[in-house]
RNA sequence: GGGAGUUUAGCUCAGCUGGUUUAGAGCACCUGCCUUACAAGCAGGGGGUCACUGGUUCGAACCCAGUAAUUCCCACCA
């Protein structure tokens, strides 16, 4: 049967993963053997794959499908997050195309739709992932709003209520009054536009004078309450403690003192409006002032402001500008740039606006566990690269209470009823909320909990780990292995993960957490649907293959380094799944004679064994370091470099010959360990190409056997080996450069002391198509001299030296051989240097100087020659 | 504004405890080849003031200080 030339993976990749999944090779039960876990970082369900999952989901599968190679129980466990905001605005912008508006629904029927949405969508994305070979277990899918991970959260939240961690509070949030909702601060873009800064005097009450105020936001002036000035402010010092009237509203108000206030910037003066600035409305906790909400959740001005009543904001800001020119209180106006929130969705100009919102106190969470940093600083949860650790601990020791709350419907609505007078009960039914509150008219909170409220606990509650505490899945599989994530969610996601496993496990969620970079662009722009400039995954792996695309992703992707995509690494992949391809065809074109003998091919083999085990340790030894790019660069290169342009050229039988019983089978044998190490990075040629080289039993698989194993390397062999593919490179260089063709046979004359044994004389004859090879050191004066400094021989090129080429040649090795010589006298003639250095250190340059100094004397001997 | 990082070849990165490093890899590039597995290939080649300035040291890409550029995170200015 033919076999194509080139490698093409449609066909072999939906074959290979159906039969996988049809003999359950990545299913997981606890028995006896080690676990290795990892949880997958639940995708959005409105997610579509894009780069980031490619490269994240990647690595995971390389690190699971090794441990299951290596022998562990390797359980990935794949599932979804529900991600209230993203998941709402997308159900929201789908009714309102078919002309239903939420407001129109009742909760119970918008949640109806949602879910319809969920069905019919949400899990595509875990399809898409098979396409990329993860070997997720996929029987244990979960989702973290189904029954059981939303019971999970209503637990903690209750539990996290009665251990006094919990409570309600007044914040400061992101307000759309054209939505009339909350923004989480990703939902809030910030442009730079042109505005007003208005410049008003605030009089003193005692008429001694005004104190200069500057605003851009004259509307919000009737909920002023105090001016605050910087105490180191001479100008303004003698003035603290008096009172100032507000313009408009002419109330009065205090003059108080902060460090806050930045003298340099406006008038050094700044009124306090708490209602409507964060920052002020902080210095009016500090100061107990009170709050003046002027604006209404529409943002119109409220009752509260007694000016201006029912008129938009903006209108607002005109009239207030007129009225303090008419009170001759207004003295200048000036153009400013300055940073503006606009509402994603809608566009209306955010606005700050108080409201009560629970809260978890993250200060006290962190006392009670302090695990959860000192573990990561003392490297009992390792990260890598470990530089997060610093951004880490900066977090931790700047810690801000967590707000949990969300005005959303999408989400585990929080576990808490109020009666009549507003007495809370934080219970898990409305029945027992009727009990403790002692009446049956109770109303249960309308808001949800922030996503990352339930993802906190995903390590713990896809094992059931808070329905069932005793559960075989949880004590078995819990700490998980490894986490690969990205940065930018440490903060969110891993820090809390981290936070639930100490609390409610007593114990880390997981043992690495790996970092990965983002996925950008040649011109470092992230890659994002909104630019285009993100390619799709799957016509990627449609055109290149998963599994060059896997290696693509792999092999660019450093630890905690951005990705610079581009299409030409896929390509690398491809062409190197392409390589591998030809030289299985190579060895599926052998004929074998079973009568025959090859004592020649010995070396090889013996020579490769002991370079696969090399790279078999310096693997073991990146993956102990996470860094997968160089276990897969050593892949490549052994493929590449070792097994197909050495080992095979050195056994190959010349063309139309059988090969020998011996060569054929440690070929195999080699292929087969080759595909064993390729496996977790390149699932499906090396499956595909493992079960053919031999016939395999029907549901035997590469991906669920073994992995090769550690073994000691004789380094004798290894130099051997590197001096012959020198001496082989040097020989191909010497005829490209006086242009004999391959198929004329020359004589060489090896030096003994080079150290290549006769062992090889077989192969070195047929690859450099040598007529003879003689070992001497006798110098054969009509003989060409070799370049010198790697190795000596000599060889026969008849009449083929070109005299000025060789001269040149010779000339520049000799001017970088004195150069070399002179960097170590130059060293050695310094006095300190003879005097201080250790005796090792001075041996070796003693070294280097004679080996310089024979090196030129060589050359010298050669031009000499050459001139003559 | 606060914090953390980065800067080595055209690009992406290695370079471990300062000493066989006048610095390596892959890709890209240039030259020659369709040589019976592979042109998605083979053979060969060029390319670097290790950001800059100073310091420590017998010795610095590596340690220290400063400067510059740049990335990320947090907070955002009346």
């Amino acid at each position: 049967m033919e076999i194509s030339k080139t490698f093409t993976p449609e066909g072999i990749e939906n074959k290979w993963y159906a039969q996988w999944l049809a003999y359950k090779c990545f299913k997981s039960t606890p028995d006896h053997r080690t676990p290795y876990t990892i949880v997958i970082p639940p995708p959005n369900v409105t997610g579509v794959l894009h780069m980031g999952h490619m490269l994240n989901n990647t690595i995971q599968d390389v690190l699971i499908r090794r441990a299951r190679m290596k022998g562990f129980n390797a359980c990935w466990v794949p599932g979804t997050d529900h991600a209230s905001i993203a998941t709402e605005a997308k159900v929201v912008h789908l009714l309102r195309e078919k002309g239903i508006k939420k407001s129109d629904l009742s909760r119970e029927e918008f949640l109806a739709h949602a879910w319809e949405w969920k069905e019919k969508y949400g899990g595509i994305i875990l399809e898409q992932l098979k396409k990329l070979g993860a070997s997720c277990d996929w029987d244990r899918t979960r989702f973290t709003m189904e029954a059981d991970l939303s019971d999970a959260v209503t637990d903690v939240f209750i539990d996290l209520y009665n251990k006094g961690l919990i409570y309600r509070g007044l914040r400061m949030i992101n307000w759309d009054p054209s939505a009339k909702t909350t923004l989480s601060n990703e939902e809030v873009i910030y442009t730079e536009e042109q505005n007003n800064m208005y410049y008003i005097k605030y009089m003193l009450s005692d008429g001694s004078g005004h104190l200069p105020v500057a605003t851009v936001r004259p509307e919000t002036i009737p909920g002023d309450v105090a001016v605050c000035v910087n105490p180191n402010d001479e100008r303004y010092q003698h003035l603290i403690g008096k009172t100032v009237i507000v313009p408009l509203v002419n109330r009065e108000v205090p003059i108080i003192a902060d460090e806050y206030v930045d003298i340099e910037f406006g008038t050094g003066a700044l009124k306090i409006t708490p209602a409507h600035d964060i920052n002020d409305y902080e210095i009016s906790k500090k100061h107990n002032l009170p709050v003046i909400d002027c604006l209404t959740e529409s943002g119109t001005i409220s009752e509260e402001a007694g000016i201006f009543v029912g008129l938009d904001r903006f209108e607002a800001r005109k009239l207030a500008r007129k009225q303090l020119e008419a009170d001759g209180v207004l003295y200048k106006t000036e153009q400013i740039t300055n940073q503006i929130g606009r509402s994603e969705r809608t566009n209306a100009i955010v606005e700050p606006r108080l409201s009560l919102q629970w809260f978890l106190n993250m200060r006290n969470f962190m006392d009670k566990n302090p695990e959860v940093l000192s573990d990561v600083m003392d490297d009992k949860l390792k990260f890598y690269p470990p530089k997060f650790k610093n951004t880490y601990k900066h977090w931790i020791d700047n810690i801000k209470d967590w707000c949990i709350s969300r005005q959303l419907w999408w989400g585990q609505r929080i576990p808490a009823w109020f009666d009549e007078s507003g007495n809370i009960a934080v219970c898990k039914t409305e029945k027992e909320a009727q009990e403790i509150l002692k009446t049956t008219k109770v109303r249960q909170e309308d808001d949800v909990v922030d996503t990352w409220f339930s993802s906190w606990l995903w390590p713990i509650s896809v094992f059931d780990g808070f329905k069932d505490p005793e559960n075989a899945d949880i004590n078995y599989y819990y700490p998980t292995n490894d986490l690969v994530t990205a940065p930018e969610i440490m903060f969110f996601w891993v820090m809390r993960m981290i936070m639930a496993g100490y609390e409610w496990k007593g114990e880390k969620p997981f043992k690495n957490v790996y970092y990965t970079g983002i996925v950008r662009d040649k011109m470092r722009r992230k890659m994002s649907k909104s630019l285009g400039n993100s390619p799709d995954p799957l016509d990627l792996i449609a055109k290149y293959g998963a599994d060059g695309v896997r290696m693509g992703m792999l092999m660019c992707t450093p630890a905690g380094n951005d990705i610079l995509f581009d299409e030409s690494i896929v390509e690398q992949g491809r062409n190197f799944s392409n390589k591998i391809w030809n030289a299985f065809r190579l060895v599926k074109s052998w004929e074998i004679d079973g009568t025959i003998e090859n004592p020649s091919t010995d070396i090889a083999i013996v020579w490769f064994q002991n370079r696969f085990n090399e790279v078999i340790n310096q693997i073991d030894d990146d993956f102990s370091k996470f860094r997968l790019n160089e276990a897969m660069m050593a892949v490549y290169k052994l493929i590449w470099d070792d097994f197909c342009a050495s080992y095979l050229e050195m056994v190959k039988p010349v063309f139309g010959q059988p090969i020998d019983k011996k060569s054929f089978d440690a070929t195999i044998d080699f292929f087969d360990q080759i595909l064993r190490l390729l496996s977790p990075f390149m699932p499906f040629i090396a499956e595909e190409i493992w079960q053919n080289i031999e016939t395999r039993p029907e549901g035997v698989f590469l991906c669920t056997s073994t992995f090769p194993e550690n073994k000691p390397t004789q380094n004798t062999v290894l130099e051997e080996g590197n001096k012959v593919r020198l001496l082989i490179s040097e020989v191909r260089n010497l005829r490209s450069q006086k242009q004999i063709s391959p198929k004329t046979s020359i004589k060489i004359q090896l030096d003994p002391s080079l150290g290549i044994s006769t062992d090889w004389n077989g192969i070195l004859k047929k690859m450099l198509n040598l007529d003879e090879l003689l070992f001497s050191n006798e110098d054969d004066k009509n003989w060409h001299v070799s370049k010198l400094d790697t190795s000596r021989f000599w060889a026969d090129l008849g009449d083929n030296i070109y005299v000025d080429e060789e001269i040149s040649k010779l000339t520049k090795d000799l001017a970088y051989q004195e150069g070399f010589k002179t960097s170590v006298l130059k060293k050695l003639a310094n006095e300190k240097f003879v005097q201080n250095a250790p005796k090792a250190v001075l041996d070796i340059e003693h070294q280097k100087l004679a080996d310089a100094g024979s090196r030129i004397a060589i050359i010298n001997e050669q031009l000499e020659k050459l001139k003559a």
